[in-house]
This record gives C-alpha cells, sequence and structure tokens, in this order.
DNA sequence: CGTTATATTGATGAGAATCAATTGTGGTGG
DNA sequence: CCACCACAATTGATTCTCATCAATATAACG
C-alpha cells in the first residue's frame, strides 16, 4: 500500500487548451518567447492541473511528452525494493521528461502541492523547434537551468555532516521558490520528514532532530509542521556552509 | 600551497585548428553532425591538450566560453575557506562552460588525466548554431546528456551508507567510461582517495577502508593504487543499491 | 637513496541509524 | 460535537557507523 503521497489518483483536469496565455504565468519555455514562436508553441502544448498527490503519468498518457512546470512542486519518485524513495524535485520553470525518446524510465513524478503543468507530446515540440529556431534556443536554455540546478543540488547532498545538509536543503528551497510564495520568508514544503530523508540520504528522525535544533537555534520556526519560516536567513546558509550564489545558474 | 592536482600550470599545447576531424574520435558536439554543419562547428572550434593538473582556464583565456570533453576526465573544484573541494567530474562527450554567458562561477577545471577538449567562444558558437539548426539540435541533446548524468550522480550521492555510496562511485565511474579504456574492466580512477571523499562526502579514510572492504568480499582489486579492476560487476551493482540502468540517460 | 605525498591501518569519540515509545494532527463516522 | 483512528512528528535509548587523530606503509620522484 501506498502512502497518502503517492496514492491518490484523483480526476484530471484539463484547465486549458494550449500552454500559457499572454495573462497568466509562463512557463519556463514560453517566458523567453514572443509573437509567431510563442504562439506555435501554444498550439501544441495543453495545461493541466495535477492535485496533490497526483501523478504526472495520469495526464500524459502513453507516448513520450515533455513537460514544463507552471506553479507547484513536484516529486520524482524511484521505485526501489522496499518502497518508493524520492529522488529529485522539479520546481516551476523546470522541463520534466525527455525531447529526444530517451528511454523511459520507470520514476513516478508525482505532485507535492497542487501544479500546473503544460503538456507537449515531443514529436509535437520537436516539430514547432524545427521550424522555429528560438524555441530549440528556448529549450536549450530550460536545459542549461536545470542543469545548473542540479548541480546545486550535488552540492547540498555531498555535505558531510546531516546539520548541514538540511539546512542547505532549506536553503536551496528558500532559493528555488523565490517569488513562487506571496510570503518570502515562508515554505510550504509538503513533503514529509520521511521524504526529506530520502532526498538528503537521511533518516526520518535524524531529520526531525536537525531541523528541530535549527529551530532551537533560532534560525527557522515551523508556523505549521510542513512550513517554515525563516528567522535567520544568513545564520542558516552559515550553517549550510554554502557560500551563498544567485539561484539562476553558474556556469558548469 | 595547493596539492598538486590543482598546481601543475604546464605549457598550453594547441594542437589543432578547428575542432574533431573526420578520421580522430569525435567529440559530443560533433559526433551528432555531419557535412556543412559539421565543417562549419569545426571552424569555430580549436581542439587543445591540456596535461594532468592543468586547468582549462589556461587555455580560454578571457571572456564566455564553451568547450566539450573529447578524452580524459576533469574536475571541477570549487573553492572553500579550508581548500578547494572536489565537487564534480566531467567525462568525454560533456559540454563545461556556458552558452547563455550566465554568470560565471569561480569553479576551477582541472584535468585529472592528460585529456583534449574542443573550445568554442560562446558568441562564435551561438552563430554558428542560428546558421545552422542541426547544431543547436546537437547542443541540447548534449545537455540533455548532461542533466541526466547529472540526475544519476544524485542518487549516488543520496545513497545512505558509505559502503554503498562508494559503491555506486565504482559503478557510475565504470558507466561513464564504458568505450573510453581498452580493458572494460579496468578503470582508471585518477583521483586520490581524497578527492573521491569531496565527491560522496566521506573523509578519505572512509572512502579507503570501503574500497579495501570491497577488494576483500572479491568484487573489485587494485592493480594499481588508482586502478580499479572489476572482478564481480553485479555484486558491486547490488552493493551500490541501485537497478542498473544502461548509461545512456533515461528521462527526467 | 632520501624525500614527499598518498594510502593504509589502528584507536577513539562524535554523530547518525535504529528500535521503541509518546505526542500531536487531521480525518471519519458515530 | 466528540471519540476514535491512522499517520506524521517528536523524543528517548541504544547500537553502529563514520570522522578524526595518529602512526605506519607504499609509492613516485629527483
Amino acid at each position: 500500500m501506498l502512502s497518502d503521497e503517492c496514492g491518490e489518483q484523483r480526476a484530471v483536469l484539463a484547465i486549458d487548451r494550449g500552454c500559457c496565455d499572454l495573462q497568466s504565468m509562463r512557463c519556463g519555455l514560453c517566458a523567453g518567447l514572443a509573437g509567431e514562436d510563442l504562439h506555435a508553441v501554444r498550439a501544441v502544448g495543453r495545461r493541466y492541473a495535477l492535485r496533490r498527490g497526483q501523478a504526472v503519468a495520469d495526464v500524459t498518457g502513453a507516448g513520450t511528452y515533455c513537460a514544463n512546470l507552471t506553479t507547484g512542486i513536484l516529486q520524482v519518485l524511484r521505485p526501489e525494493v522496499d518502497g518508493s524513495r524520492t529522488i529529485g524535485l522539479v520546481f516551476p520553470g523546470e522541463i520534466i521528461g525527455d525531447l529526444n525518446g530517451g528511454r523511459p524510465s520507470d520514476d513516478a513524478i508525482v505532485a507535492i502541492t497542487d501544479a500546473e503543468i503544460c503538456i507537449y507530446q515531443s514529436v509535437d515540440l520537436e516539430r514547432v523547434a524545427d521550424r522555429h529556431p528560438s524555441v530549440r534556443r528556448a529549450l536549450l536554455g530550460s536545459a542549461f537551468e536545470a542543469l545548473s540546478q542540479a548541480r546545486r543540488w550535488m552540492l547540498v547532498l555531498s555535505r558531510p555532516s546531516a546539520r548541514e545538509r538540511v539546512a542547505a536543503f532549506l536553503v536551496e528551497m528558500a532559493g528555488r521558490l523565490r517569488g513562487v510564495n506571496a510570503d518570502q520568508n515562508t515554505l510550504e514544503l509538503g513533503l514529509s520528514r520521511g521524504r526529506i530523508g530520502d532526498l538528503l540520504g537521511l533518516s526520518l528522525e535524524t531529520t526531525s532532530r536537525q531541523m528541530q535544533a535549527l529551530a532551537r537555534a533560532g534560525l527557522i520556526a515551523f508556523p505549521q509542521r510542513r512550513q517554515v519560516r525563516f528567522v535567520n536567513r544568513g545564520g542558516l546558509e552559515k550553517v549550510a556552509g554554502l557560500a551563498f550564489r544567485p539561484p539562476t545558474g553558474a556556469a558548469v
């Protein structure tokens, strides 16, 4: 039996034919496009709403797809011998799926908050990219961005101590959610302690203890159980051991 | 004072004007190109030989560049308060640098074995990509490939125990070096135990001990200190806790 | 052959995993 | 509305792993 975070399979909500419109928030792909190019991309995409716990596969159907997260957070779940493990997160603006039709993975991608994604059939997007050079340019930009974020995650994960890893995780989350939330200092985690532990290679108890310790040290607070309020962000970054860098990616 | 791996600054060897020729091994970028497109890319690239310990910055000069590793292995070094730490590796076919002229990082990229790279000025490559759509397509493919490798690396790093991390590291190295070495079962690490520990978030002693333990278990052997011979690859993968996947990238 | 850096090995203590119990939280149905 | 239930989170006690300090061994190199 799966936990609540994986098991909820609710009705699919298609809210829009076509990707981001001009008024609404733009996804990472559309953000860099305009005019004719934007129109072409919009034409082949569909915007879907995911409810917390719903898997992306539920809305993609068969065939290779490529999607772009507009709002919310997703988690990547890898099945393992003893249940599934959270191995990654997806933040707004990031691309999931594959353009090249690489071997499909058996990872599940599940919303940990309500979310909106723009979904494209890979072949459609390929075709548009062939006719509109700036579309491929935008895709390339997204890929480089995702790459630099993945590499920043690697820094978090290679921190030696649990304290540093947890602090770095929170700093990284805060950086990625910049502008997503109204309150810049409060963060909706959505993840259970156990899932955070999965991500960081820690046990759920250690994760909890370290978060409590950071709270006792006055660096963060928990308005609710899965909410974090940053009280002393500078101090947190110091504990994390990461020299602070602007969230948009540095070179390799 | 830097260690030998960072400090050696030897003479720059430019071996070729133009990137990969038709006979020699192709870099990841050129590999997917032909005819006119290939010619255009070659025209703006230069191939350089790096000696072990030499930094890429030594050959790029000022300005944003983008490079493609042909042979050898590079390491990405991040300066920290107490010396520099190895935070990533670069394998043949992978791209380093940035196309978009993102904020430059202060990471150093240093050869850990003798290596060959094709270097492009970002502006030159941009220009070629504008005129040759398949060049941008190739770039996009490389970026996606790099992305999927970075994500596999995250799996290695999030392994909970030192034993698993070391084993996963070796499996991953073996997968990435497929076809690079003549002997498929022997791997030239190039990295010291300390550098491996940096990568994995372990101390050098623990790294050494775990490798010795794997050797005692009959899974690997050390023909030389920095060489690994895979004796029982299946067993190693089992210890690593990673279901084996083909090295070319799965979807996100 | 001596020098230097890397690797291995040992002993010890700190920190994390694990096992176990308790407390909080949200949801459901009486 | 409240009692109850299932699950998440916290907290404690213990065991085990890993980091650290320290010493020795083994290369690599001039």
